[in-house]
DNA sequence: TAGCGGATTGGCT
DNA sequence: GCCAATCCGCTAG
């Protein structure tokens, strides 16, 4: 008899139309759930950073809405994947109400289900570096622009976040965002980064 | 329409 | 610790 809660149902919209520093914070220890080729595939969420509005000058909105950015501007729950150095897909999810961009950064996972094929997806790689990482968590659950980007996160199918196991307030850590030197000093030490942890994890 | 540089990663010194 | 890889969105002209 099949378990009902497999593969856990998705979060529903509502999660995401909030702040992206809370959504951000509530994601630790949530789930993300892929329906690949190679069949579920579950991670634990240990890493996210928020992305704000046009007065954040770390975010893609900074300047304005462009046909890349349009999504942030839409409804919460959707996916945001876009391309970095050429190399990596990175993963937002988008917060906030509709018409007010927004977006919560994937920055690290470890496997729950499934680590065969992600190990496999990431070449071998099957400790820390499985998922410590935004472009390395995309790698390992195969997680691309040509699959995702704009799409709805919160029908079930494809790609989904899950309930999981929420972090308790005391195994959370926060800090400066990662690799934003070019945004204003505010924006740069803002402590927007979230994460569990270690042995939290 | 040319040029710049990036919400990163992994390999090499 | 340094740096190449490798697209493409954005800005300036």
């Amino acid at each position: 008899m099949p378990d009902p809660e497999f593969p856990p149902s998705p979060l529903p919209r509502s999660f995401f139309a909030r702040d992206s520093r809370t959504v951000a914070r509530e994601l630790l220890g949530r789930e993300l759930v892929h329906d690949s080729a190679e069949g579920i595939l579950i991670a634990r969420i240990v890493e996210t950073e928020a992305y704000g509005d046009e007065r954040d000058s770390a975010c893609h909105v900074a300047r304005g809405r462009t046909p890349r950015n349009e999504v942030l501007y839409g409804p919460p729950g959707h996916a945001y994947v876009y391309l970095v150095y050429g190399l990596h897909e990175l993963l937002n999810v988008v917060t906030e109400c509709d018409g007010l961009p927004g977006a919560v950064l994937l920055r690290a996972i470890v496997p729950v289900h499934g680590k065969a094929a992600m190990v496999a997806r990431r070449n071998g790689r099957a400790g820390r570096e499985l998922g410590n990482g935004p472009g390395k968590l995309s790698q390992a659950l195969g997680i691309t622009r040509a699959a995702f980007n704009r799409a709805d996160l919160c029908s079930g199918r494809g790609l989904w976040f899950a309930a999981g196991t929420p972090a308790a307030a005391g195994e959370i850590r926060t800090g400066p965002r990662v690799g934003i030197d070019y945004a204003d000093p505010v924006d740069r030490d803002a402590p927007w980064r979230f994460l569990l942890r270690p042995g939290q994890q």
